[in-house]
RNA sequence: GGGGAUGUGGUGAAAUUGGUAGACACGCAGGCUUCAGGAGCCUGUGGCAGCAAUGCUGUGAGAGUUCGAGUCUCUCCAUCCCCACCA
């Protein structure tokens, strides 16, 4: 017998399953569809790491035994090509991003091939080829002529290191998302998806899919929709005469029902008002003052000084509160954030602890209008009845809550809100590694999109990478390229040269897959109503809040547009859990921790990378690598060949206890495949493994094993399948049903307690009557010794006799 | 501050969802094989006591419900992740 040499046999399956087209996608067939899914990787030049792997391991697990299943399963595989990386790469050395990319691509597809995915590569995608991005500009142009693309001046995330604008979800901590750049605040007129016009639908629709529990709420959160009142002040100065217009600064509130607690009003730094009383605010100097010195502050300073508030009166002005009229101080204070709400508060000290903190530090009165907290020790953020509030009072929060709502909308002082705490999505980059954004700017026409027949806008080929010293994208100095005529009025003007962001090519790749080669549409309808929902997707947590949520934006665009044929993208999300360095540390270069899936399928194979990343732990935790645990799977897939090497057709005598545990396991491996149990799918097969190694096994229970061994080690499945004498793949063969009756366990030993501690063990079958079964536990031996023992029990009754069915006997006495 | 998760041997972890705690695997110890190293095979392996059968004890801590709790309830403690002045 030859040795088991996972480097001879794993190329020679790989070159023949590609051969037969063995995982090719078939469109409109008769068969079921299923559509399963991973996150397109980004081909980075450090190549993959022990993380792809398990999701990618998983998925496939998940497609392979679909197709056995019967259904034709649709298991793409592209890659989300633009990127920073391969920008700052050409910044340093030159070297074209394309070249990196192309590069990269090449050693990312060696990789995965030699892991013996069952991705259909004829449908391979990248969202650097303009036949794809495209379709991507034209999405662009659709949302532009919908009004959900605009552009915006406004404060934007800037990162200092990367010379680029930010979006929200991309900071994190105050730095760069992607190198960790410090981010400050800067204006520049950026464009915008209107993302928000969705956050409704966006919330709702969770109801139409099945995502793990904890994806919905994150974006439920993120999304941060809240119930409350727009009520607005009016503001005075002290010049103004009697009957005077006086300006109306709304604010937004949750608690409406605090609002005769409210004694001052605060705005943030950025707020209009300020501008525009300048001349009347006395203290305007310090006023000013106080605004430099908020902006200079940097992000990470906010966030240590958060338990001291700061902030400035502004002197001169005052606010009328709309319930009682009386005249309240404005402060501007950098608590208050001018991008939530309407950028200003009605600050209710008694009832909101920053308030509260604020007003005891400048002296403001602290009125309490719900009782039921302790007031003078904190503020009293709960419900509770109103009082010290004129025509409120002896209400409970919600019954105010409704009064004063009613009663604003009667007086015209403001109407019941929602807010959101989601912001539009910040979509420029000033980087040329991007698609360009397909909108030409004139003189005389303001933003005119590019025709569709002009499209795909090409990235023109340059040699300077580095972002401009104003901070424009390396294409504003390719002035070939950037002046052309007006599309509608032929002036001279101006592309744009900001490109979109890397989210941009993800937020709508899985339609692609449908239909990869289509050049009249970003895919055939017809196709796309085969295809989708995608029935399985599974990735990252860390994509919850960005990538998923601006693929189900687009997505529901799309539908609307009736481009896509359903109004969510997947039909069910889940995802796996990191696996961490042998330090119990994120893998990082920094730290050195990073195993390389090459040098492990040298070592060991590529069955032995993927059974062992499924056996490593629990599917969606994170785990620690163990290149000691490795070599337990690989004994186990040894073993494997060695009894799939020394099979027989002898009947044996425990035949039945052979085919019990083989059924058994094939109910749980069917079964934990779905709920992505696969340690323990792993674990089961471990120890059926082990009962044919004790007994022996024959031809016919091993072809049961190889079925379900196949989508987790799928070569060697596949070469001990083909040594059997068969002719066909072994994913041509379908799953294996077990039969329920032989799953079934004849005799079976079960524990026998007293007082509820395991005494002794009887073996019953399934069919025996409890009262048979009593008879046997109380004249098993040990029994008779616990019930009779010297041990203080002697002589005692037995009070309670408890039987469950099949499962264990406790006796009380 | 808010949210989510987790806590079981030396390690990664199982536990049919209230029914034999520690499956499976790593590691370790002893043995066999080998010139040696490695690999392989066999045996043992939560702790304490005992030559042993066995007994006691044991799932972060404490209480409760139950014939029976790792699992349910309450009160603490610890760790990790995400969000974070969202009015």
């Amino acid at each position: 017998m030859e040795q088991y040499n996972p480097a001879k046999i794993e190329p020679k399956w790989q070159k023949y399953w590609e051969e037969k087209e063995l995982y090719k996608a078939e469109d409109f067939s008769k068969k079921p569809k299923f559509y399963s899914l991973i996150e397109f990787p980004y081909p980075s030049a450090e190549g993959l790491h022990c993380g792809h792997p398990r999701s990618f391991t998983a998925m496939d697990i998940i497609s392979r035994k679909r197709r056995m299943q019967g259904y034709n399963v649709l298991f793409p595989i592209g890659w989300d090509a633009f990127g920073l990386p391969a920008e700052n790469y050409a910044i340093k050395t030159g070297t074209h991003p394309k070249a990196t990319t192309e590069k990269n691509i090449a050693n990312f597809t060696r990789q995965l091939k030699s892991l013996g995915f069952s991705f259909d590569w004829s449908r391979e995608i990248n969202t650097t080829d303009p036949n794809y991005y495209k379709w991507t500009q034209w999405i662009f142009l659709k949302l532009f002529e919908k009004n959900l693309a605009y552009k915006a001046k406004m404060d934007i995330n800037w990162c200092t290191s990367c010379n680029c604008g930010l979006a929200n979800e991309e900071v994190v901590d105050a730095k760069c998302e992607r190198c960790g750049g410090e981010v400050i605040r800067k204006e520049r007129e950026q464009w915008m998806l209107k993302i928000t016009e969705y956050a409704d639908r966006l919330i709702l629709d969770l109801d139409k899919v099945d995502y793990l529990a904890k994806i919905k709420k994150q974006q439920i959160d993120w999304i941060g929709k809240s119930f409350g009142a727009q009520v607005v002040f009016k503001i005075k100065s002290s010049t103004m005469l009697e009957g005077e217009h006086m300006y109306d600064l709304p604010v937004y509130t949750t608690r409406p029902d605090t609002l005769f607690g409210c004694t001052y009003m605060c705005v943030a730094p950025e707020h209009e008002l300020i501008e525009k009383f300048a001349d009347q605010i006395d203290n305007y100097e310090e006023v000013k003052d106080y605004i430099n010195q908020a902006k200079h502050k940097s992000e990470q300073e906010r966030l240590n000084l958060e338990k001291t508030k700061t902030g400035v009166e502004l002197h001169g002005l005052k606010a009328i509160n709309p319930v009682n009229n009386e005249e309240i101080p404005i402060f501007t204070a950098d608590y208050v954030l001018a991008s939530y709400g309407t950028g200003a508060i009605m600050a209710v000290p008694a009832h909101d602890q920053r308030d509260y903190e604020f007003a005891k530090k400048y002296n403001i009165e602290v009125r309490e209008v719900i009782a039921g907290g302790e007031i003078e020790k904190e503020a009293w953020e709960g419900e509770g009845t109103l009082i010290n509030s004129d025509f409120l009072n002896g209400l409970n929060t919600q019954q105010a809550t409704d009064k004063i709502i009613d009663w604003l909308e009667e007086k015209g002082f403001g109407f019941g809100a929602t807010n959101y705490k989601l912001r539009d999505w910040v979509f420029s980059r000033q980087r040329y590694w991007g698609e360009p954004i397909p909108i030409i700017i004139c003189p005389h026409c303001g933003y005119v999109p590019v025709e569709e027949k002009d499209l795909p806008v090409v990235l023109p080929e340059i040699e300077e990478f580095k972002t401009s010293e104003t901070g424009d994208s390396p294409l504003a100095l390719i002035v070939d390229w950037v002046n052309v005529p007006c599309p509608k009025c032929g002036a001279d003007a101006k592309r744009e040269t900001d490109t979109m962001p890397q989210w941009a090519g993800s937020s709508w790749y899985f339609l692609r897959y449908a239909d990869p080669y289509n050049d009249k549409a970003l895919a055939d309808l017809k196709k796309l109503k085969y295809w989708t929902p995608i029935d399985w997707y599974n990735g990252g947590m860390e994509h919850t809040t960005l990538h998923l949520l601006y693929s189900r934006f687009w997505h529901k665009f799309l539908y609307d547009i009736k481009v896509a044929p359903t109004p969510e993208p997947y039909a069910k999300r889940t995802s796996q859990g990191m696996v961490l360095g042998e330090d119990n540390e994120k893998m990082s270069k920094s730290r050195g921790n990073v195993v390389n899936p090459d040098e492990v399928v040298k070592e060991h194979g590529a069955d032995t990378l993927r059974v062992y990343e499924m056996f490593i732990g629990p599917f969606d935790q994170a785990t620690p690598w163990s290149t000691q645990g490795v070599v337990g799977v690989r004994r186990f897939l040894e073993k494997v060949w060695q009894i799939g090497h020394n099979l027989d057709d002898k009947k044996r005598g425990n035949e039945d206890d052979l085919v019990f545990l083989t059924h058994k396991t094939i109910k749980q491996v069917t079964e934990q495949i779905e709920t992505m149990d696969f340690n323990t799918c792993v674990s089961a097969m471990m120890i059926l493994l082990k009962k044919y190694q004790e007994e022996g096994c024959n031809q016919e229970i091993f072809r049961l094993f190889l079925k379900i061994l196949a989508p987790f080690a799928p070569h060697l499945a596949e070469e001990l399948w083909q040594n059997l004498g068969h002719k066909k793949s072994i994913f041509l063969e379908p799953w294996p049903e077990y039969n329920p009756e032989l799953a079934k366990e004849s005799v079976r030993e079960i524990p026998v307690q007293i007082n509820g501690k395991v005494r002794s063990k009887i073996f019953i079958t399934e069919d025996m009557a409890k009262e048979e079964i009593k008879k046997l536990a109380l004249a098993d031996d040990n029994v008779q010794k616990w019930l009779a023992s010297p041990g203080g029990l002697a002589g005692k009754e037995i009070k309670k006799f408890i039987y469950v069915k099949g499962k264990i006997i406790n006796i009380v006495i």
